[in-house]
DNA sequence: GATTGATCTGAACAAATGTTCAGTTAATAT
DNA sequence: ATATTAACTGAACATTTGTTCAGATCAATC
């Protein structure tokens, strides 16, 4: 019995990334078989093997989409040219984008070090460009004198860590409402850089 | 040829917690095989039996332990009264305690997944424990007045993924000191946490 | 120097792994 | 109706996995 009525490649090629999505996130990906993400599917294991050339390839494509996700949505962001005001924007869209793909922002966190040595290169260096936008808004606002931070390099890092942990414990069905959680990580982040008294 | 000379069980066993810890750091739990640890080890896979009921009681008594050796060693921290001086204090224990075991915190993050539901809630019961202390004090803080924060449950913890950041990119033999990176998180968690104005 | 007990080997086990592929099915084109 | 082909099955493959265990080996004890 093959070829179920109505499963074409355009449907099922997306339900194996996002089986395999939420099965990484879920178990790792050394602990996910392409069995489980098969059955997932509502396929044999041997099925997946029309949509990508192996396992490793799968995990890549998710990161790598996810990267340049991020990149692409933040190229096309309207920035404010106050850096008091850019941080404010960064601050909602970081967290924005991050909470609503918890799974994706968890795997590209926890399985780099699954990928072949090009792949993780690509990876970084998406990343790296990343950290460089939120590096060159923070130097931008000591320059302008907007906010006072020791070391501006260290400080992004920082920043980073602290605008991704909500992924680990923000519920979009919690008591905490996302305008409320970008409102207080607003207040977090101004003071964290040494922003002066505002309303 | 059995039993290598000088090679006694309060050897080989913290031999295997060790290859265990850096391997599982390194390739992730379900990635790490028993021959690849004892092979670590410069031992025959059979032999790590001896010492661990399985493979995921290695994983377990790693993660406790970890945890044990963080609550207990802050239990004996002499924490000033004093909120601004209790937040300083805190910060440079977290920090040294963190920066210290990279692997073991690494694991203690990614590997919970892989903890049977009995390890499982051992573990995130000690978790808990700690993130109640770093809660206390920053509401001590609110309370006197020191601290300005929105929500002290979310800051609190706010200020655990801050802290715990430096872990990803922090190395003892880079350009930053120890010292220096405490006095910088210093300064970036007061103001965070609205502390007015100091010298 | 023989005995004992802890420590480890080396081989074996069933189960599970990623991947391949000849063949089957059904949607489309002729 | 027939032919074509994308999509999938189901079985097979060589490895590898965690774990067990009878027996070998050595250090300590008597």
């Amino acid at each position: 019995m093959a070829r179920k009525t109505g499963s074409h490649s355009e449907i099922t090629g997306p339900k194996i990334k996002q089986a395999a999505l939420v099965l990484f996130a879920r178990h790792g990906f050394a602990a996910v078989t392409m069995r489980q993400i098969a059955a997932n599917v509502g396929v044999q294991a041997g099925a997946i093997y029309n949509y990508t050339a192996d396992k490793q390839a799968l995990l890549f494509d998710l990161l790598h989409g996810h990267m340049a996700d991020l990149l692409s949505k933040w190229a096309v962001e309207l920035v404010p040219k106050n850096p008091i005001a850019a941080l404010d924007h960064f601050v909602a869209f970081h967290l924005d984008f991050h909470i609503k793909r918890p799974e994706l922002v968890f795997i590209s966190y926890m399985e780099l070090r699954n990928l072949s040595e090009a792949n993780f290169k690509a990876i970084v260096e998406q990343r790296r460009i990343y950290e460089k936008i939120i590096y060159n808004l923070i130097l931008s606002g000591v320059v302008s004198g907007d906010f006072l931070v020791p070391d501006p390099k260290i400080t992004s890092l920082a920043l980073i860590a602290l605008l991704t942990g909500p992924v680990d414990w923000f519920r979009q069905d919690g008591r905490l409402t996302s305008e409320e959680l970008t409102r207080q990580y607003c207040i977090l982040t101004r003071q964290a850089l040494g922003v002066s008294a505002q309303a």
